[in-house]
DNA sequence: GTGAAAGCGCTAACAA
DNA sequence: TTGTTAGCGCTTTCAC
């Protein structure tokens, strides 16, 4: 760096004639310079808690303004090794389909004074880059709410990265989650759709690899099962509007005789797609001729044009979740795997209604 | 750091005792040792395009897999004054309603290189702060795409951080920005709707701090006076689906004698409430008794139940624009201020018709 | 309570 | 081509 005449330590002859090179930012050298103070003093006042006396503090934080020092984030993780960064892995559906999400987990870790590094993955080899990119940028965590092998997990854990998961887990190895099982809320929801006289259902499910599909399928067979509500067809969409519509077109194939009088898609999503297949292209109303449920929670869901019945996720207290254990497993490492388990709230919603006879 | 006995230089006692404490994240010496080379010549194998002996790539890369070994991004950053890092601003509703930008960006800044550190924002003392915080984190470059004051601007500017706006600009200051003027392809639309007979149109803005809203706004004063179309009735919104409901409603207040034929929505969520409000509410059948249209082109507009005709913003081409802008900023900072300006593309739907006579 | 000094992991002169 | 060396800006002992 021999272009750049600054040194760390200024010699004597530096101290009069540079006060502060423009346009180059103010280092904790220069306000302990500007304050005559050392330049560990400086360091001490912007560390909370460090013991100071408050002239010294009022001296550095005068100087520090008029130079507008702020600590170099970077410098300090360097030394710390606390980068205060988090990852935050999301899929574009997930962003697109279910927005809240990305929102509430950024301004919880906001909160909790982390920033967050976003990164979107579509697929395996993007997930295997961008854990390699959170190393690099020693990330003291990561939040994952989309895909992730139980390989690249156990990079991760062999790299001693805190992760926790966001609506999915890994059965059969230890990890740390946050997610949401609506047993309750299906059994709840489901005894009202049977007393409403719903005897044949059909279940629009997301991706089978998924595990909030997979998990929210076996509590809707379950849940319908006991009720002695059949399942007349089943079909398998990927989250998205256009797998609800095109699932229902499915469903319709597969009970050519006679259509269920319900529909359940595994989220709201696809209930919208679905609903508005129903409506616009095979010609039946919903609610009176066909009943539909959503599982989330999305805004978009009670816009006027779809009022869906849904079960709830509560995405905020589980944001908030997602980065307490983060936080807490950043301060001790060695703490053990949680599993924290929310339960939704169904939301009753224009989209139900008394099984045609 | 007293606890910790490593040193980055280690002695010769170290060498054989400690090869690599357990544990702890292999650094470029670590490496070095293991390969029997220098610590600079690992540092180089890891810069692309220095030079450097097949055989001492091979040796040293050999020992960097076999530590896993990958340099650490923050240590970097701090000796090149490059933290790799762009600060993405965006607004809690403008995920909500627009998703589609902030993952495009992020893709975006993903290909050259550049992490996304993401911070919402939602009104100015956030935005201080997200101004801060960016500082401390040495970011690279600032993506704007919420609300930012003049004065904000001028501490960036002041600190040598290129700044690229997101579909707003300062018309008074000069700035780098990205944004979409669909002055064409409101004239466009205008002329069909004029064709299908509209002569009495409203409007629904958005708030009236917001570029974007005052842009598209004055646009669509501008071709249905050019058009010979009235505009009976303007309400203000704030972007949202409720405020495209309300607004509605406020325009049937003030037009208590006759509806207009055509409501023009600054954009599409907006678009969609009042579409909601108008045939669940009002009575009123899209696009049979009033047309609606809508600015953005988002998913979500295309829905069945909606089939929004809009005028879409290229948000790929905008977002891979963003990102160029910022990257030349970050290598050339002398690099002159630039606004670049797309089109919008009319995309046809089911919610205009010929006017009711 | 304060300052001196070491060093976090890396890059980039410079010398060999 | 390779190694040596001096920092990047900060935190944290350790003396005083």
């Amino acid at each position: 760096m021999a272009n750049n005449p600054r040194k760390n330590k200024p010699s004597e002859t530096d101290d009069n004639v540079i006060p502060l090179i423009k346009g180059r930012r103010a280092t904790s050298y220069d306000v302990a310079r500007l304050a005559g103070v050392s330049q560990s003093a400086v360091s001490r006042c912007f560390k909370p808690g460090s013991s100071i006396s408050s002239k010294m503090r009022e001296r550095v934080m005068k100087a520090a303004k008029e130079l507008e020092y702020q600590p170099n984030a970077i410098a300090r993780g360097l030394i710390t090794q606390r980068s205060n960064l988090v990852a935050v892995l999301v899929s574009g559906r997930l962003n697109l389909y279910y927005p809240e999400v990305l929102f509430k987990i950024t301004e919880e870790l906001s909160a909790a004074g982390l920033r967050a590094l976003l990164f979107t993955v579509e697929n395996e080899e993007d997930t295997e880059m961008v854990i390699e990119q959170a190393w690099q940028f020693q990330v003291d965590g990561v939040i994952s709410a989309s895909h992730m092998s139980q390989d690249q997990y156990k990079i991760l854990e062999k790299r001693q990265i805190p992760v926790v998961f966001f609506n999915r887990y890994f059965a059969d190895h230890p990890n740390t989650v946050v997610y949401c099982d609506p047993a309750e809320q299906v059994n709840e929801l489901v005894a009202q759709l049977s007393a409403l006289g719903h005897r044949r259902a059909a279940v629009i499910t997301g991706p089978s690899e998924n595990m909030v599909s997979r998990e929210r399928t076996i509590r809707v067979q379950g849940s319908l099962a006991q009720f002695g509500i059949e399942i007349v067809a089943q079909a398998q969409g990927d989250f998205t509007y256009e797998s609800g519509a095109s699932g229902l077109q499915e469903i319709k194939a597969q009970s050519a005789d006679a259509m269920p009088s319900l529909v359940i898609c595994i989220n709201d999503m696809m209930a919208m797609g679905c609903m508005d297949e129903a409506q616009s292209v095979l010609g039946l109303s919903v609610p009176d001729e066909l009943s539909i449920v959503g599982f989330d929670g999305i805004g978009m869901g009670q816009f006027a044009s779809y009022e869906l019945t849904t079960i709830r996720q509560p995405i905020g207290r589980m944001s908030e979740a997602a980065v307490k254990m983060i936080t807490d497993r950043v301060e001790r490492p060695d703490q053990s795997h949680e599993k924290r388990v929310f339960e939704g709230a169904v939301i009753p919603g224009g989209s139900i209604a008394r099984a045609p006879t």
